[in-house]
DNA sequence: GCCAACGTTGGC
DNA sequence: GCCAACGTTGGC
């Protein structure tokens, strides 16, 4: 994806990954808005830099937990800037190759919108074969932010 | 807690 | 530029 496919036709939608225990549905729910620093791969921060735009939509995956799945909706509230985390020592995110010239890391906002009535579990959505081919079901996968397809999008929010 | 899968790093 | 070693992710 690069900057000239920006800005152009409908919103777009993604799939986020938190561990519930650092940051969890419920956590953005209370704060309303948060910014989705410590994302460290360089597919996923492109996704956020070059894809997204405000107003897109967010699955918000629960991961490495009892029951990993889509437990809520998220909205995109502002255009990627760069991740404060990578500039502070005291982070667990600082990259000391990282300037606030070239910065090399990307976030950007997201605030709540609801939570799903229920999980959708990753073992339910692997058993749609309308599905398989999302990155999330691809075997192996360790990508935090991927794009979703308006018609997995629609899929998936019908089974809720 | 285990471990497969993957991305990154660094020696050469 | 190769690739082994290493660290991380995340399902189970």
């Amino acid at each position: 994806m690069n900057a000239e496919h920006r800005h152009s036709g409908s919103p777009r939608h993604w799939l986020m990954k938190s561990e519930p225990e650092a940051f969890s549905i419920d956590d953005l729910k209370r704060k309303r808005r948060e910014a989705w620093d410590g994302v460290r791969n360089y597919q996923a921060r492109n996704f956020m830099r070059d894809g997204m735009q405000p107003g897109d939509r967010v699955f918000f995956y629960h991961s490495n937990c009892a029951t990993p799945g889509i437990v809520g909706i998220a909205e995109v509230a502002t255009d990627a800037y760069p991740d404060p985390s990578q500039f502070d020592p005291a982070s667990r995110y600082f990259d000391p190759a990282s300037t606030r010239g070239q910065p090399r890391w990307m976030l950007v906002d997201v605030k709540f919108v609801r939570k799903l009535r229920r999980t959708i579990s990753l073992d339910e959505l692997k058993g749609h074969a309308a599905l398989l081919g999302m990155p999330l079901l691809r075997k192996g996968n360790r990508l935090s932010v991927m794009p979703v397809a308006a018609d997995e999008w629609a899929y998936i929010l019908a089974l809720e």
